[in-house]
DNA sequence: TCAGTTATACTCAAATAGAGCATAATAGGG
DNA sequence: CCCTATTATGCTCTATTTGAGTATAACTGA
């Protein structure tokens, strides 16, 4: 039933030439924790847990799972892929490299503290986009005026105004509205324009200026924002928050988890409103009386929509205050 | 700088276990060409363009562009990526087979016809995704019954309405409305309920039932279809139409590929409204009179949008008609 | 009992989306 | 030249959806 040149193609992918690839699996592991957003990182909080592709893994998706639970010891639920690409391995070798990253979700539990792994807040690797008190102070203090800088000492004028519409876009300048989706291309344009620690890197100049945010080896920090990114998208159309609820909540600790997550605050009232005519929770029964007032009741997230809706909708109030 | 915890895990992603990898790279090539979507294929029709990533490709990107040409001979535009997955190797051997797939836009160019290659219109492959004519006549006499039959066959009672719920969203039964983002998830059910002929292949059972779709080889019909999901959903919030669009184009026209992606129609008043609200497009002065009726201006795309907004939005207007 | 704080129910207006009507500008056939 | 068919284009109208604000309700602690 095939034909010659099908097989002929499939024939190549397994001659010599595509022999020196290796695999690696990178996982951004995300939970909230007190109002948080947490990632799971090893060695000093500077990289994210990963590791080869093996024979062993029965898919890549369990070899990620096996990766984690090795080095952290924490066991994973909720994983999607993120992103794949490849880089000449830098050590020298002929090897390509190719790193796959996934986006998982879980609970913090009530670990130890360890030596070789731990949760750090994602605001302690990009201090520029937490917005939920306001625009942080890094960014018209200190971002802003070198971004603008960096798209002024272009020579080409056209270089120039493409620089700066960019960093308008992305960061949300003169009538434009803050984008909290646009995570990446902050993170790329600051890059660009040597603005964080990475950037010095592969170059010689030896200009260390003091640069926001903490760094992390390769290109970690820029997985991290690609799942950041990802997972903004994504909690305004697919109920994924709840992977990082725990069994019974308020509906106000829903609402601090979601603005963890987007960076910014959102419309009380609006929120309920839309959490609940999307028939996402339903009531335990049970109340609350926590944080003084008056007590909140609890809900659970409705494990059906899942199987009703495979992909499910969910909307979420982001309101520009 | 780096510690040792993430010297190790580097170093073993060098060593001899992650070796046996191979990495493919596949390509999911669009173009719209008389208000057809139609994907590039090389073989009887039957197979994607594919071929190993090697060490001579730059990117995986270059990778796929050098395949993709060698192997039809048309160049891409417009890339990216879909998905990653590993495949334990059918052939016995124990390499791992990594397939990284990409969706690219293009215009189908006045070329020859080839034997190696050519271009198919994707609703040979998909039937029942078309319903710009109303609802396709395989899905009520066909495919319904047949799923619904499916779903009743199983012992399982809570696997029974699992079924039939999945059935019902991914079909738009009932209230529901038809969605034309789930292509993979009808594929799927498809699949699982045996009704596309790649479902037999693996087993021994011998009902070759007459099946809806043209089939491809290996999971390429499986890809596809998570390329035209993926399409269908980002023509709503991208500007990826003009990639397939040629360089001027009346709104109509516009419209028509829209229709061709989605499967679905769109009511046109408000299609203009939409488009031009968005300051998308820009009139090129001149004026078209091809099919009878009133002459058409003609529009081009404003390439400054890419510029002005990286992450540009846009949004159809998709009816339920 | 009062002040402070959160929960929850409603109301209102602006913006968006879905549909339909009306008019304009062509081609082609009596 | 007039009439009809056909597509282009401009506008109106209504139902929803979204953003925001007001008004109560129900607790805790001083």
């Amino acid at each position: 039933m095939q034909d010659k040149t099908t097989q002929a193609t499939r024939q190549a992918a397994r001659n010599n030439r595509s022999r020196a690839v290796s695999a690696d699996l990178i996982a951004v592991v995300i939970a909230v924790t007190n109002g948080e957003p947490r990632v799971l990182t090893i060695g000093h909080a500077d990289a994210l847990p990963s590791g080869p592709f093996e024979l062993g893994h029965r898919s890549l998706q369990s070899g990620l799972r096996a990766w984690v639970e090795r080095q952290t010891g924490h066991p994973l639920g909720y994983i999607e892929q993120l992103y794949t690409f490849a880089d000449r391995d830098r050590t020298g070798d002929e090897r390509v490299q190719i790193s796959i990253s996934y986006l998982g979700l879980t609970r913090e539990e009530q670990t130890e503290r360890s030596p070789t792994h731990g949760w750090r807040g994602w605001y302690d690797y990009f201090p520029w986009e937490d917005h939920r008190a306001g625009v942080p102070p890094i960014l018209p203090a200190i971002l802003m005026p070198r971004l603008l800088a960096w798209a002024d000492e272009a020579e080409d004028m056209n270089l120039r105004h493409n620089r700066r519409q960019r960093v308008a876009y992305a960061f949300g300048l003169d009538d434009r509205d803050w984008n909290e989706e646009l995570v990446l291309q902050r993170y790329e344009l600051l890059y660009e324009a040597a603005l964080v620690a990475e950037a010095a890197r592969g170059r010689d100049n030896g200009s260390p200026l003091s640069v926001p945010g903490r760094p992390m080896i390769a290109d970690h920090r820029r997985i991290l924002a690609t799942g950041i990114a990802r997972l903004r998208t994504k909690i305004k159309y697919r109920p994924v928050v709840f992977e990082l609820m725990p069994p019974a909540f308020t509906l106000l600790q829903l609402q601090r988890t979601v603005e963890a997550l987007a960076g910014r605050l959102v419309h009380k009232q609006n929120f309920r409103r839309l959490i609940e005519q999307q028939d996402l929770v339903e009531e335990t029964g049970e109340t609350m009386s926590d944080t003084g007032g008056r007590p909140a009741k609890r809900f659970r997230f409705r494990q059906t929509v899942l199987a009703e809706r495979t992909v499910a909708g969910t909307k979420l109030p982001l309101s520009r205050a």
